[in-house]
DNA sequence: GTACACAATATTGTCTACAATTTTGTAGTC
DNA sequence: GACTACAAAATTGTAGACAATATTGTGTAC
């Protein structure tokens, strides 16, 4: 009695987070086209459903609607991919600040629960675990940080961040995620303000330089310059 | 052979502007609910296209859409509208920062001649001009910083604001927005980072505090509350 | 043989009708 | 007389059909 197709009847938020998982999972490729009639038979559900979905992705920025064109996977440039960095900086550095001085110890536990998570999916070379994890980590903070805006901001900014890694990522990535984030906690801990914005900081350009955001691959989103 | 009705067949973003105008001059209030056939009727458009400018103004907002309940003016609690001056500070004080850095004399110069159009609008008293001049103002900066995420992130706090302004204005408004302004364009023009980060603070903190959000108008959002 | 114009196809954008849900009004019963 | 259950009205949510637009393929003229 079961229906094979699970996702069939999914309300909108799902059919989001799947083409979102698809994205970050880099098994929907920047670029690709999303044909909303094939969506919707893919989701068994109205072409008007996936329309909703995709207005919603393309605020997040991860899919690019050109009017009577289409919806594409984003293919953010470099500027835009160091453009997100600048604003994760302004972000997490202002949420870095309000929970050193609000996290309560029940917070701090919290955190450390979820870098043992972490731990646990690198080790289990769970990609889809990885890279949701490891997002979830600056969400759990801004939070915790008790400001809503800064949150959603955030989510925003760590959307991006996911399509700008499987865009960009080079073929040597070391995973100093939890490592990493485990610094930026017990700073926290400590109530250690500057110390804790300087770790976080450090992290993100860490982050940002593991891409190949140096030259090359600047150019080839417009046919014209990449071709002639 | 002129149509009557002025708004008729407009496109989404037309209608987006319109009720936000509404919104921002008070003339829609919080809490007021948007039917969507009478909204259909007086744009003379159909309801999806209603529905597509709700959901817009949802995003950013202006709007509440309660499922199977319809949409309302935003009702933000004090704790909401603390919370988006708590991330504006986080944002414009990054965007100043870069302006001190990458401002050209030609920025200075359309900086200081939008100041000016905000002391002609005060002068006339033009409360709609007043209001959108007030906020383009940040949007100006955000945009002259290079950033293109922070200007997308303040373009969402300034629309916000303009609804917190509406709802908690007190009665005593005195235009303190062109000076202060100038002052920090005239500390960016000196690439004095610390004193126009200072000024900037300072002065979204006069806007705040000119706000009636102590106490009292904390709860009758919800009617258990604002009855028992 | 090449280039331009035109037609066919495919895909998106929009509107109208139907279904589901909530709210409001009414009647019946304790 | 008040409370509960039911029914009717109104409003939102959804889906399917139609129209507009862009792209691709074909034919003809130079």
């Amino acid at each position: 009695m079961y229906n094979a197709d699970e996702a069939a009847g999914a309300p909108t938020a799902i059919i989001c987070e799947k083409i979102w998982l698809a994205i970050a999972e880099r098994r929907l490729r920047p670029g690709t086209r999303l044909k909303e009639e094939q969506l919707a038979e893919i989701f068994s559900v109205s072409r008007a459903r996936i329309r909703q979905a995709l207005t919603a992705l393309e605020r997040d920025g991860l899919v690019t609607i050109m009017p009577n064109r289409g919806a594409f996977v984003s293919e953010p440039s470099v500027d835009e991919a160091r453009d997100v960095f600048v604003a994760r900086r302004a972000i997490e550095q202002r949420v870095v600040e309000r929970l050193c001085e609000r996290a309560t110890p029940k917070d701090i536990v919290r955190l450390r629960g979820h870098i043992e998570e972490e731990r646990i999916a690198g080790r289990s070379g769970n990609l889809s675990d990885i890279v949701r994890l490891s997002g979830g980590f600056h969400l759990l903070l801004a939070e915790l940080s008790g400001s809503a805006f800064l949150f959603g901001i955030l989510r925003d900014l760590v959307s991006r961040t996911s399509l700008i890694t499987a865009m960009y990522r080079s073929n040597h990535l070391h995973n100093c995620g939890p490592d990493e984030h485990l610094a930026v906690v017990e700073h926290i801990a400590a109530r250690n303000v500057a110390s804790a914005i300087k770790e976080m900081a450090e992290h993100l350009n860490h982050v940002e330089a593991e891409l190949d955001l140096d030259e090359e691959k600047d150019q080839p989103r417009d046919l014209r310059t990449a071709l002639l």
